[in-house]
RNA sequence: GCGCCCAUAGCUCAGUGGAUUAGAGCACCGGCCUCCGGAGCCGGUGGCGCAGGUUCGAGUCCUGCUGGGCGCACCA
């Protein structure tokens, strides 16, 4: 139902979508269509202008439904709709039977005045409805360095959220620190041995052991801290397993406070950094074990504990405790999901790496099995990145060794340009990362574009200011001198932020937003060729000065939710 | 062998519920600055991996094939 907070095109649409419902369902009785027959409404933004603002398609639906006509239910479904008091100014019916809806030419300048006294509010929408999201993304182990893909899940996880909490959606960011077993094990021993090897024993580093020279980096840190006395005391204790823990945990501390760093750095801030460990020691796993049995999906064999999950589509069922009485990652995972359940998230957005894809299913499975709907939580998969310079594959690391460290990529081409290139690209698919591209200062790379777009359209208004003009808050009469198909196309992109994140949202596709924010950049600049700002008569300079202020707005609000900074100067 | 992801212009990728004429950037060719930032604008060359199917209509849905990536642990 529209509401008046709703943003303007929002409001329209909503409106045009329920009369067009009510026609639907009245003709649908006509014809005799029972209700589960009867298609859904929708409007489409129509990519050909001639078309109208908006076009629907439910007269070919209906029409296919009711075997007839779709232009002869077109005309019937026109007849029925009630269009008066909207802003609609005609209504046709083009091609196989789309009903195309023109507005009124005035409601673009509406729009106008809205982008501008919401300013820095401008794109938000009640779409969401207030639903508790929570988005988890990057979550690396903490036995490495942030790498290239990190970089890109927090790219895509933070403006996902971000795009989430415009829609209306309240979101949470949350970062799990996988911090325990044989992973942490291993960093635990390549940290001991690394720290030995700086006192003067001889090591034979070990194949399985951490062999990327961070690890001598915190050794060496470590000794500068508590001296070589106090790393001999630690390196002192007996028992194995109590000293490996202790050095374990001082290096995943170390090792987790640069990711915050790097993190900090991309701009990318997390409201919750969930202890695995911390779970697990509140005896969660049990619990979540104990709920599943419960429900009946748990049974014993060969010693271990199984999760039945093919009663749920997996293809094999899953080992949730081993038989030496360890819970499995899987076991932490359904304890660890559970308990975002319980904290009350409608939904539960993960991003995780294609290596664990194949993960989806038994997680899908979980959900049901501990009785929450299909579709709680939703695994979306970031692909992996190439970096490319030259045309050649870059893959060595000078801290990792295999893999090229996030760190090394923002020192390399920046946060802007690396958020940005990231955002370009759906998340599931395979991406090559043009290094060189992204260094770029200059006009092939399509961040500063954008960006220099940003910087024009400050100039302009700064040089406007010199000249004593400023963008005022002009009637809708005064607006309707933008009248040059430039201006109305740059008008009408801006109009859709709303929209465009609504839907960016819905699809959890922050990539989407480059898109628009580049469509918006472009607009600007034939505007800016085409028509002159100062220097223009009076009455158009004023209204354009009001549209040069809406696009600085847009393209503010756009760059800020895809993190890259939009700079007044360049 | 099984499962998942991907395949669109020379290259990297968009294509948002199936819809009227498939887009952008790079690269290449040709134009535009006495004027608010030419880091810009305008024009041109060029494409849906293959084969079927569903439909009034398929880049989009279904099946098969080919090519590439990733997985298939009582590791995480």
């Amino acid at each position: 139902m529209p509401h008046a907070d709703d943003p303007l095109t929002e409001r329209i649409k909503s409106d045009l979508i329920a009369r067009l419902k009510t026609a639907v369902g009245a003709v649908a009785d006509q014809l005799g269509l029972p209700a589960p027959d009867r298609p859904q409404v929708y409007l489409e933004v129509p990519k050909d202008r001639r078309h109208g603002d908006y076009a629907s398609n439910a007269a070919m639906l209906l029409g296919r439904a009711a075997r007839q006509n779709p232009r002869a239910v077109a005309q019937t479904l026109l007849e029925t709709l009630e269009l008066s008091g909207t802003q609609v100014e005609r209504a046709e019916i083009a091609g196989p039977g789309f009903i195309n809806l023109h507005l009124k030419p005035t409601w673009i300048y509406d729009a106008l005045r809205e982008v501008v006294r919401l300013d820095e509010d401008y794109g938000r929408s009640r779409a969401g409805g207030g639903q508790k999201f929570q988005v988890e993304f990057v979550s690396a182990n903490p036995t490495g360095p942030l790498v290239v893909v990190n970089a890109r899940a927090a790219a895509l996880g933070d403006t996902l959220a971000g795009v989430l909490a415009w829609a209306g959606y309240e979101t949470q960011r949350e970062y799990y620190v996988d911090n325990m077993g044989t992973q942490v094990d291993t960093l635990g021993k390549s940290f001991e041995l690394r720290l030995r090897e700086l006192l003067g024993e001889t090591i034979e580093f070990p194949e399985g052991c951490y062999p990327g020279s961070y690890v001598i980096d915190i050794a060496k840190e470590f000794l500068k801290e508590r001296g070589e006395a106090g790393a001999r005391r630690l390196l002192g204790i007996d028992d194995e397993k109590a000293r490996r823990r202790e050095l374990a945990a001082h290096a995943v501390e170390r090792i987790v406070a640069g990711h915050k760093d790097q993190l900090d750095r991309y701009g990318v801030h997390f409201d919750e950094w969930f202890s695995q460990k911390s779970l697990a020691e509140s005896g969660a796993v049990d619990r979540a074990v104990t709920t599943l049995r419960k429900h009946g999906h748990i049974f014993e064999q060969d010693g271990a504990v199984w999760f039945r999950s093919t009663t749920f589509g997996d293809d094999k069922d899953r080992v949730v405790v081993r038989s030496n009485g360890e819970p499995t990652y899987f076991a932490l995972d359904i304890a660890y999901h559970l308990n975002k359940f319980e904290r009350g998230f409608q939904k539960v957005i993960d991003l995780w790496g294609p290596d664990h894809a194949s993960h989806v299913t038994r997680m899908m499975a979980m959900t049901q099995a501990l009785g929450y709907p299909q579709g709680t939580l939703e695994i979306l998969i970031v692909q992996w990145v190439r970096l490319l310079s030259q045309g050649q594959l870059v893959k060595m690391s000078k801290r990792a060794g295999d893999f090229v460290t996030m760190e090394e990529l923002i020192d390399e081409v920046g946060k802007d340009a690396a958020r940005f290139f990231f955002l370009m690209r759906a998340a599931e698919s395979h991406l090559d990362f043009d290094l060189d591209l992204a260094k770029l200062k200059t006009a092939d790379n399509p961040v500063f574009y954008v960006q220099y777009a940003h910087a024009r359209v400050s100039s302009l208004l700064k040089q406007a200011a010199q000249e004593g003009f400023a963008p005022q808050d002009l009637p809708v009469e005064a607006l309707s001198r933008l009248t040059d198909p430039s201006e109305l196309e740059l008008l009408r992109k801006l109009s859709y932020l709303p929209e465009e994140i609504a839907g960016a949202a819905a699809a959890r596709e922050p990539h989407r937003l480059t898109r628009y924010a580049i469509d918006t950049a472009t607009l600007f600049h034939k505007f800016y060729d085409s028509c002159r700002v100062l220097g223009a008569e009076p009455e158009v300079r004023d209204a354009r000065l009001v549209l040069v202020d809406a696009a600085r707005i847009v393209l503010r609000n756009v760059l800020g939710l895809l993190g890259v900074s939009a700079p007044e100067r360049m």
